[in-house]
DNA sequence: TTGACAAATGACAGGGTGTCATATATAATG
DNA sequence: CATTATATATGACACCCTGTCATTTGTCAA
């Protein structure tokens, strides 16, 4: 409970032994046909055929190895999911636990990862059909809060809940990252994230009013 | 521009001329069965088929009415818009204009609302899979930003671009409903629900730090 | 060689969308 | 009234998708 790997959550969606028990070559073959597809359109429109069609797989074959697009899709995300854990610590770490400073430089790494990386495709799919994604994404939030809580610094925090607190700013991460992919007047939408991120520091209201 | 109607922005959607010379029962036949079918399932499950059936037409007249689900749908929330413009009013106005107490009341309006109201499975609806409505939804937010601004108090706010705040809000309104709808926790979402809002007005900091 | 079990296959049923040539109203005009 | 023009309605059609399942193919041990 206390510590957590990262695989602790979201073990819900896995392929079946039948797949785990392939060849890697053939196993990677899908796995990269599935990455092109969600690279290539939105996750509503991602087609089962045309991920079998690029796999030179059968249909039949795909329905034993997933149970449908969902759990293929949650397995992907599954598979990059320690990418995004460790960047988001060691961000955690070197801005010394300041959530103001680390969360300004979380948007400002992701959004450097999503146009270098070689996930970039994917990864910059995924924030750009966001709304979509954002349950199954969102989710595993918990396990990563437990993955970088003891980086978080709380000495100038005013609340207990402090992971109430990571999950909100996490929130308007991934709303700004996802207006970002979007956008592209970058440095705008840089500068509300930023204007967002103070106001979730200090607030609108002016001095006077008692906490 | 500075004097706004409700149906200013969004007449990017609308049935043909075709449909709208049609007779009223008619019209609200089809409509009828649009909600209804928009209730029933997800945006993403909603089937044209079941709508044409349950309305009684053909599926070559559904097509000289709309383009396709999505301008059917966006009709539907423009039809519905009137009510959630005015509830807003009303409730700046009885606030006196004060951002916070303004914005905890909407929640239990709207949350109340839905649950009272004809239209509260439409709108449950729209909540429960707000995910995929969000774009389309928080589109016409400059509109309704600019049929209230002029009930919001700004005397004890620090910033000056009051429509990113009122903006912002509304983010979080929207989302504090969609977590109401979904919950069968009602009293502990409308606690975080508050929780949220208060750091949006005073802040997580503690008092010492400067503006 | 022969079972026995694991894996692969594609035809099939059922559902969906958008189009279009054709049929049917309704109105207008000589 | 007959005729022509115009607006509206129709459903078969082409095409796409998903999930299933009886059947075939491969593999390995006895």
């Amino acid at each position: 409970m206390t510590t957590c790997h990262i695989s602790s959550e979201g073990g819900d969606t896995m392929p079946s032994q039948t797949f785990l028990n392939l060849d890697s070559n053939k196993q990677k073959k899908l796995l990269d046909a599935a990455m092109n597809e969600f690279s290539r359109v939105s996750y509503t429109d991602a087609s089962i055929n045309q991920i079998i069609q690029n796999a030179g797989i059968s249909r039949g074959s795909f329905y034993t190895y997933f149970v449908d697009k969902d759990d293929l899709f949650g397995y992907l995300l599954e598979l990059n999911k320690k990418l995004v854990f460790a960047l988001t610590k060691e961000v955690f770490v070197s801005c010394g636990g300041d959530i103001r400073t680390s969360f300004l430089m979380l948007y400002d790494t992701f959004t450097k990862e999503i146009q270098a990386h070689m996930l970039s495709r994917f990864l910059k799919n995924i924030f750009l059909y966001f709304n979509i994604y954002r349950e199954k994404f969102e989710r595993p939030g918990h396990a990563l809060f437990l993955y970088v809580h003891d980086f978080i610094s709380t000495e100038n925090i005013r609340s207990d809940d402090l992971e109430f607190i990571f999950h909100l700013f996490m929130h308007n991460l991934f709303i700004g990252i996802t207006e970002a992919v979007k956008s592209n007047n970058i440095s705008g939408v840089r500068e509300q994230y930023e204007k967002k991120i103070n106001i979730l520091c200090y607030g609108i209201y002016k001095e006077e009013e008692g906490c």
